[in-house]
DNA sequence: AAAAAAACTTGATTTACGTCAAATTTTCTT
DNA sequence: AAGAAAATTTGACGTAAATCAAGTTTTTTT
């Protein structure tokens, strides 16, 4: 089950690599860091980074968890990526070719970031194997998430994105079917790459259904076989 | 107008970085690579790699034009890239989770592969820092293309993302605004991830207003900033 | 604790687009 | 060149999901 459930797409924006790039540098190169560094600080809903703002910045997410996204001409945005600590934002400028951040970046929850630019980074691939091929599998990683958010979000419609939504809190959040509902309907929404108005009527069919239980924001997935069915039928 | 454009998201699946990551090579990793590489030539049409069978091999594009895509249980298609020659297909597998591929590649035009093993890949980022700066950019840029379609395809509706599919022959393939329409309604309608018969309807709606002209296969795009205005909003 | 604001739910309506079906054109086969 | 097959166009219809609008509940403010 675990299996098939792995090689299944998903929309799941949150990646599964834990280890830090930055464990991986000598002590000679942490120290010549040093310098180059800046630690900053985000406060939960603070943009970190806009889309089309020049891109000379490295970011590593130390601590917290980020949004990536993009901002369409309405108020409404795509979310590509949500990344917890031990991640690393702005990677896509290291093409030659992004002057700019294709993205904008926001903090869901009170974030630590270490800023470094651009040239520095790139020096640190070239001096150390273990770094390069540590961003590499980053890279492809993040190519992976997006690649299946992208399928998802245009293959699959509501009930089975929310589906994965649901089952990606279960499994790769909270790791288990019970667990507190601390997102709001628009924040579900947005996630899931609907209005919030359908979220609200999926949940009540849900509950009708006794596929969920949601009481005082806790929600029970009651029966995981057939919420995971309904998000592989789309 | 250029720069303007160059900021802006569209829906084009095909990459602009066209060095290849061969070129960097020292002579004695060539020799090296030798024994270890397999050229393989495709036709037309063919299969190169099939969603979920293992992965342990990358795959350089010699010559030719490589779709890479998604499938889904009814027939239909997303296509992620469209990778012209001096790409890399398979780049995601060095992601350690990857196991498998996580899209398909068929060959649009006959192709010439060269095949290696993911080890040897490896080997090559760690021994070459020139090597492995270009497969961040190559991946970067991978990244931005995918971001790009994603947005397109799930935020324009499709007059727009038809307008994109327009511009983007006009621009990238074949750098004029009159050129030749080699590709058929379904290859146009997988592209611009729409079906046949909104194809039809669209070129029709946009002949009718003179944006565009169609004679014996040949497209002219009469006004080019109308095309650009409609790409733009959707 | 009352009032105000925000978040959520539910129903009615609209809409972009896909599907189905039939007609027409183009391309391929013999 | 004639006939068959495939591709394209066009109209009619159905539908998933967004939007609009009006309640209801929850949260925040005073």
């Amino acid at each position: 089950m675990t299996e098939v459930q792995a090689s299944m797409q998903h929309s799941c924006a949150i990646g599964q690599s834990s280890l830090s790039c930055m464990e991986l540098l000598s002590q000679q190169e942490l120290e010549l860091l040093q310098s180059k560094i800046a630690e900053v600080n985000y406060k939960k809903g603070e943009i970190i980074c806009k889309q089309g703002a020049p891109a000379s910045q490295i970011m590593l997410v130390r601590d917290g968890l980020v949004k990536i996204y993009m901002e369409n001409n309405s108020g409404e945005n795509l979310i590509l990526q949500i990344m917890p600590g031990m991640n690393i934002i702005g990677l896509s400028t290291l093409f030659e070719g992004n002057t700019v951040y294709q993205f904008s970046a926001q903090a869901y929850l009170d974030t630590k970031l270490d800023v470094i630019d651009s040239a520095t980074f790139r020096q640190l691939i070239r001096t150390n194997p273990d770094f390069a091929t540590k961003v590499i599998a980053l890279l492809a990683e993040y190519n992976t998430i997006i690649s299946g958010r992208f399928f998802c979000l245009t293959q699959k419609q509501t009930y089975g994105r929310f589906a994965d939504v649901l089952l990606c809190l279960a499994n790769r959040i909270y790791k288990s079917q019970k667990f507190p509902l601390h997102l709001s309907r628009k924040e579900l929404a947005e996630i899931a790459g609907m209005s919030v108005e359908s979220v609200a009527r999926i949940i009540t069919r849900f509950k009708e259904e006794n596929l969920i239980d949601l009481e005082c924001k806790h929600l029970n997935i009651l029966d995981y076989n057939r919420m995971f069915e309904i998000s592989q039928k789309g």
